[in-house]
DNA sequence: CATGAATGAGGTTTCATTCAT
DNA sequence: GATGAATGAAACCTCATTCAT
């Protein structure tokens, strides 16, 4: 489930030798990827960068596309790494949302330009993989449609129950919104002030009651 | 606002034929882009599903990425062409904003192949081009801050006034999360029922008082 | 034998209005293939820079080459026009070959652009046009035969019978190369001087004897 | 004097192959540029008479342009090769400038289309290595100046210090005019007699005296 | 007679992939 | 297991020429 499963195949036998090659790959790549977009990025780029020769590089991988693919397992991983060490808290859903959402808009911040990477050149993915990268991103929404059933069942949030999984959809977007549109966005919010109001717009729907308990401070 | 401000030159001096020309060309290449997507469509596909030899092309354009950008152009031509429809409604501020967003929701759904190209392919755009598109793209904002002031204006809305063009945003970007995102939301929603849902939510976040008011009919 | 023996068929009936169009176009082209090669001017550059429409500078010409055969033409019209107002000196062969050489390559000087597309560009014609070209490169080299004859006959000139041509094809290669080799004699020499120079080499080859009688001046 | 200085950048990396594929690649080139001409020859046609895949063509050269170098400088290479044979001989100046004349025309003869090319096509060379080829065409001159100048130290030469040059420059052109004008020459003169004939002119203008001594015996 | 839109063959160059070493 | 030279399909784009108006 969380590991990549669709082992792409190799030429190569040594399973460790494998692991590393393909970070080596993986982290040529996103950068070139990130910088001149997928279709403007040579294989031979990719292997100089990754420090192989041509050749080796098709030892560890079967085509261009395999390494996007393996580039967008590697965002969602990083991604998924990172929401994890929070995710797991054990406060309250009210409260283990506002810090998610914080949480995950630093992060998205973080990897802006591999969120965008992956919106961008996603569709150049064979249905196959496609398939799994967008399980994955699903994945990243389901841990909020987690966190906003904890909510509902201790009754800090007041959500119906066909609207939890949009609601956390909205949540995604809205974080990835900040390096869609960052263009628009950089120029009016930073970050914080973008977190705070979007997280004070997301409580005021679905708060119980009274609005805007507990975040006069301004904290967020 | 109507001109195009960017005129691609020319071979052919005729500007009514190029006018014609350009619409055939358009036409044959956001089709071919949203199946295949910009780079793996080639020239002479475009040329022949426009009816022209790969020379006749090349009168009416300099680059492939020049019909991207007419691409680009006339789908946000067809966007703005439609939401004029309504967004000169004379109604209160807050009933602009509900049939606004309703059908906004609904032009991103008919158009949504091309709201995604646009998302999709927009980075492959020279930079002078690509910062036209974004214009665009912010022009279409504008249309919901503009909705959101005539509504704090007369009342029928409450909202903080740095809040206004986030909020602009929200909408136009949970529209066309309709589109980014359909491979997980169609399972769930109706766009009816997707519009309904975000509307209201929309809604808790700015109504003055009280909420919910107006929607127990189910008329959005 | 001096008119354009090899008249180019038109589709226009007026020779006066063939006659002024092909200027206008001559006048363009020649500039055009000067600056740029006569393979990387495209007939379009031609036609704009003669003001006509494409399809008009074909009812003129037949073909590309066509054109570059009417500016090899011109440029030996032009040659041959300038040297005939001196070679039809009255003076002995002596004093008239050192008064035609001066001008021959004042002449050179003055083409020089011309007579380097010459030796660059005349290849690219079809053979029937080219045998044309060359017979016009032969009558320059002739009016130097002629002049070389009188000098023999006055006994001005002491000159073996079969050294007359060579020595003439010496005396119009001597004032080429000040064109084709101008890269490098530009650095060292003035026309001024390289003429003098030349004509004095020249002189001591042929003349009867004593050497340098009478350009003590330095007068060329 | 023998490095190329000007290392053409390649995608291979062995540079004994590198070597070995240009040489393929040259000696194929310069006979499709004498039959054809630079522009009309396709670098399909390169590669296939390199006996090299067009993709392999591009591992060793990064234009067509850089294949004119190539040729431009193997051409010079050949006649340097040639010219050294003779020049280094313990002659006085006047009996080596003789014997090099005689060579050097008998290499223009040898090469004539080669030479012709040089002079036709150098032209299409992108600035930096067209500076380059003017070089090597001056390196040539050059070794006349040299044996001119032992001339004048030896005595075996009489000949005006600022006219040294000049003199290098003429014997070079005279050579060359062999190609430059073998249609009208070759009508008249067999390479024997334009190598004597010419030989003796330019003897003429710098021996010190008396003139015409020793070629009665025809020996050249 | 003038025009210029239309055409498509063909030019140069790139690049993912293979396979012998 | 590592390498990189070889390959050729195919991409984008140009341009001489024609022909209907």
């Amino acid at each position: 489930m969380t590991d990549e499963s669709k082992p792409i195949p190799t030429r190569v036998s040594d399973p460790q030798l494998v692991e590393q090659r393909r970070r080596q790959i993986v982290k040529a790549a996103v950068d070139l990827f990130v910088e001149k977009g997928f279709h403007k990025t040579t294989t031979r780029e990719i292997a100089k960068a990754s420090g192989l020769g041509i050749g080796t590089l098709y030892e560890y991988v079967h085509s261009k596309e395999d390494v996007l693919y393996l580039v967008c397992a590697y965002i969602h991983g990083e991604m998924k790494q990172r929401l994890d060490d929070v995710m797991g808290g054990k406060e309250r859903g009210r409260e283990l949302l506002v810090a998610s959402v914080r949480h995950f808009f630093a992060c998205v911040d973080d990897l802006q330009d591999y969120v965008l990477l992956i919106y961008q050149e996603t569709k150049s993915l064979p249905p196959d993989q496609l398939k799994l990268v967008l399980r994955q991103e699903e994945e990243i929404t389901h841990l909020f449609v987690n966190i906003l059933e904890r909510g509902r069942a201790d009754g800090s949030l007041s959500l119906a129950a066909d609207s939890v999984k949009l609601f956390a959809h909205n949540i995604v977007i809205l974080g990835q919104m900040w390096t869609f549109r960052r263009w628009a966005l950089r120029r009016d919010y930073t970050l914080e002030q973008y977190t705070e109001k979007q997280t004070s717009l997301l409580l005021q729907e679905i708060c119980p009651s009274p609005l805007r308990t507990g975040h006069e401070k301004g904290e967020f």
